[in-house]
Order: structure tokens, then sequence, then C-alpha cells
RNA sequence: GCGAUCGUAGCUCAGUUGGUUAGAGCGCCGGUUUGUGGUACCGGAGGUCGGGGGUUCGAGACCCCUCGAUCGCCCCA
């Protein structure tokens, strides 16, 4: 008889536990709270699509659509793909569902997205992110708005040393006039650049700007500026959303070779980074942004919808997990049923049902021998244990002894109320001026018959 | 897709130029002690040394393949 395999996990799958997933919690939650602050809605939105969703969406010749997509055909034939980012599938339904009547809409989920990727520091093959969007909204003020609610979240999660970096694309025209310049400019040097950035002058000329490489850098600080190339009104919506940004009191750093790789992006674009030698920085290694997103006024028609402006940012879930504290559960109470009577452990299930009932959050020790289970109990670090026993002295039925291991907690007598000391007075009759001593003080109650 | 490092007990790791029966700490289980419980001590369970092949009298150590992990490149959140 051979022995079964335990399967293995999926390369880049992650299974979070422990710290990692109370911070993992603390930004979903911190999200969920800060945007019903702005009043975005949340939206749920389906894991998978039909590829030519992601395809159309992001563009063909995209490292995500190219090579990173889980695609596969369901049994009809179909090509599907789970979603490597919000957006698409967003303007999806916006279009499939008529959402342009709610418009402008402003929307936020979270969830799993896929990507075939190498993983390393802050990134896996599968990932989670946190998104917001506002679709419908044409106006500078979208931006600002969005952005002034990216930069409340960070500070809301206590993340410190980020910087927003922002740049303008500029319209379409200006997009295609920049690009056509940087082209030319590149092309005349192009055996003198790295050959990734050969590369990418076919594909992805933008991307040259923010190649680490120093052969490429020499030539970046010459390099044709989108500035130069923008028309009057994407020229006065990037300053509408500048100023915007100052009076929302959203500090943010101009970053003129900041591109954006997908094609759908025009006007604004931006990026959380981690300042340079900060904390942040160490803790994302290689990886450097923690939130992005921009403007894809072109998205929708893309995916044969109508023009419709929209802007939009995401982030990593995990990223910023690793840079946030999660605030720790400050009281608890333990429980510890130290007689092995049947009839303890159901008295110490009433007394912890009380408990839970008036909010405290309690945990019951009633397996291995006594003192392990005092022990047990003393790990978890508890404000107050309550030692369930049997009779030591004549007359008892049972005894509770009340402690407090670190100090006497006045906020656990407060917010113990009245349920546990209603449930002891009623199965053992103990006065109430009593166990408001006891509970207080510590010390022992003698439960008579 | 490319590169570097790594893979020994549940966890963190030792394991000497290849040489008897593969070790420690923590954790877990059992016990003793401490005369009021977080200590200390004793004992126990737990390992096909990631998997496969090869070299050798002999491989946890060396070689090849493979899977996985970590970090970096590309790209991205």
């Amino acid at each position: 008889m051979s022995k079964i395999k335990t399967p293995q996990a999926i390369r880049g799958t992650q299974d979070i536990f422990g710290a990692d997933a109370e911070a993992f919690a603390f930004v979903v939650e911190t999200f969920e709270r800060v945007r019903k602050l702005y009043r975005f809605r949340r939206v749920e939105m389906p894991v998978f699509e039909k590829t030519e969703v992601f395809s159309r969406a992001i563009g063909e010749t995209t490292d995500v659509v190219s090579k990173e997509m889980y695609s596969f055909e369901d049994r009809g034939g179909e090509s599907l793909t789970l979603r490597p980012e919000f957006t698409a599938g967003i303007a999806r339904a916006f279009l499939t569902n008529g959402w342009q009547q709610h418009a402008p809409l402003k929307v936020a989920t979270h969830g799993p997205l896929f990507r075939y990727e190498r993983p390393q520091k802050g990134r896996y093959r599968q990932f989670h992110q946190i998104d917001a969007e506002i679709l419908g909204a044409g106006e500078p003020q979208a931006d600002v708005e969005l952005l002034a609610m990216a930069d409340q979240l960070l500070k809301e999660l206590g993340i410190e040393g980020v910087t927003l970096h922002l740049n303008t694309l500029g319209d379409g025209d200006s997009r295609e006039a920049w690009r056509a310049a940087l082209i030319e400019y590149f092309a005349a040097v192009r055996g003198e650049l790295s050959e990734d950035s050969q590369e990418r002058l076919e594909k992805n000329p933008l991307r040259i700007l923010d190649s680490k490489d120093p052969r490429d850098r020499k030539f970046v600080g010459d390099a044709p500026r989108i500035d130069q190339f923008l028309s009057d009104d994407a020229r006065a919506f990037f300053d509408a959303v500048t100023t915007g940004l100052d009076a929302a009191g959203v500090k943010w750093a101009r970053a003129e070779s900041l591109v954006r790789g997908l094609d759908y992006y025009r006007h604004t674009a931006f990026e959380f980074i981690p300042d340079e030698g900060s904390a942040a920085a160490a803790a994302l290694g290689s990886q450097s942004t923690i939130l992005g997103g921009g403007r894809y006024d072109g998205l929708m028609e893309s995916l044969g919808g109508a023009p419709t402006p929209a802007v939009g940012w995401a982030a990593g879930i995990e990223r910023l997990a690793m840079l946030v504290q999660a605030p720790t559960d400050s009281m608890t109470l333990a429980i510890v049923i130290e007689d092995k009577e049947l009839r303890f452990n159901n008295i110490g299930q009433m007394m912890a049902s009380a408990c839970r009932k008036a909010g405290i959050p309690t945990l019951v020790y009633s397996s291995g021998s006594p003192k392990k289970r005092y022990d047990k109990a003393l790990k978890a670090n508890p404000n107050a244990i309550f030692v369930l026993g049997g009779p030591e002295a004549d007359g008892e039925v049972a005894r509770l002894t009340i402690r407090h291991p670190n100090s006497p907690d006045e906020d656990i007598v407060a917010a113990l109320g009245h349920a546990p000391m209603n449930l002891m007075r009623s199965v053992f009759g103990v006065p109430d001026a009593y166990w408001q001593r006891i509970v207080h003080d510590g010390g022992t109650v003698s439960l008579l018959s």
C-alpha cells in the first residue's frame, strides 16, 4: 500500500495566516470604511470573463495579455480568462448592465486577481487588490477625489514614507505625438540602448523612460517630454488636477517619466511609491508601486461602448499589508475548566456564551491536564482568567477563581457588564456585590449549593 | 521567459575533505518537582535528509534531471 502524497499548493498562491492574515484583513476593513466616506458603491465582480474582455481592453501587445493571463477553454469551447485586473471587467459590466444611467458612478471592490508570473517578494500568481473607479466622469475633479481617497486610505493605514508620483500622458493626440517623438529620438541611438530597450522601442517606447539600465538612463534626461506635446486642453486638465490636489491637501510630486504599462491610459497617470531609503521601500523589496492607476477615457470604446471617460486605481493588498501593523485585539477573557466532570464543561460554555453575548472575546480551555489548560490560557495573554473548579471544601459545589495575569483591568470589568453576573447569580446564587468585587480584584468565589 | 541562492523532525537550523544506529532548540504528548499555577527536570512520539536517476565499497553531503521556495531581471499591484 503506497502512502498518499500530499498535494502541493499551486506555485505563486499563498495560504495567509496569523499576523499576515490580520494585516490583510486590516487593509480590507480600512478600505471598506474609507470608500464609504467617499460614497463609493460596493460592487462584486466575476473572477473570470471572456478572454476578449481583457485582450481588447488592456491591449494585445502588453505583457499582461501576451504572456501573463490564465486562459482556458470551457466545455463549450469558449476562451475564458481569470481576471488579471479589475478595470476591464468593471468596464464590461458598465456596458452590459446599462450602468450609464447611474453615471457618474463611483464603485469599489476587492478580491483575487491572477497573473502567470514568477513569484517574488510582493508578487504572486494569485494576488489581491482593492480597487476604486469613477465611471462616466470626465472632469478633473473626479481624478482629485479619487486620489484624495487613496491618500486618506494610506494615512489611515498608518503607512509612512510613500509619495504620490503624478504625470499626464495627455489626450490621445498628445500621447501619439509624444510617442512618435520618443521613437525618433531613441531610434537614433538604438545601438547604444540596452537589449531590453531596443525591444521596447518596438513594443512600448514610453517604458524606456523608466528603464533602470544605465545605458538607457544617460539618454533619458534629454528625451522629448510630454509637456512639449500637450494640447491646451490636456494642459488645462492636468493643471486642474494638480491645483485640486493642492486644495485637497494631497501631497504629490511630478514624475515626468512615469508611464503606465497598459494601453488604455490617458491624461492622469499616478503611482504611490515608497520614498528611497524609507522603511516602506525596504519592506517591499524590488517592488515599488503599492497603488497605481489613472484615467482611461478610451477603454469603453475598445469594448464596443460609447465614449465614456473614467478614472480609477488599484492597490495590492499584500503589498499594503507588508507596510501596516494590524491593531491587536485588546481584550480577551479565558475560561479554564479545571474539573473533568461534564457539567463543569457545560457551565463553562454557559459562561462563555454569556460573555460573548456581552461582546467579550472569550476562549474556553477544556482539554488536556488542568495544568496544561491553565498554561495554554496564559499563552493567549488574556486580561482575565476564570478558573472553574470542583468543590474543595464542605458545602461547596464549585469554586470560581478569577485571576488577572497581567494587571487588574478595569475595562474588562466594565465590558463584562451584567451578563456573566446574572448567570452566576442564577446558577450559583452569587450576590452581585460579591461578584463585582471578585471580578475587580481577583480571588475565589465559593459556590455553595 | 532569464539569472542567483536554497530544500535535513510540525517550526528554526546543526551535520566537519563522502565513512557506523541522522542531531539540537522550540513546539507537541506523558510524568515528576516547584506548596498557588507562565518555572525546572525526566521521558516519549515524530525524519523514505523535496522527488528521480547517476558516480562510489559506501551519498544527507558529489554529478545530472525534476519539483518547490526565496530573491533579482522583465513586467506589474
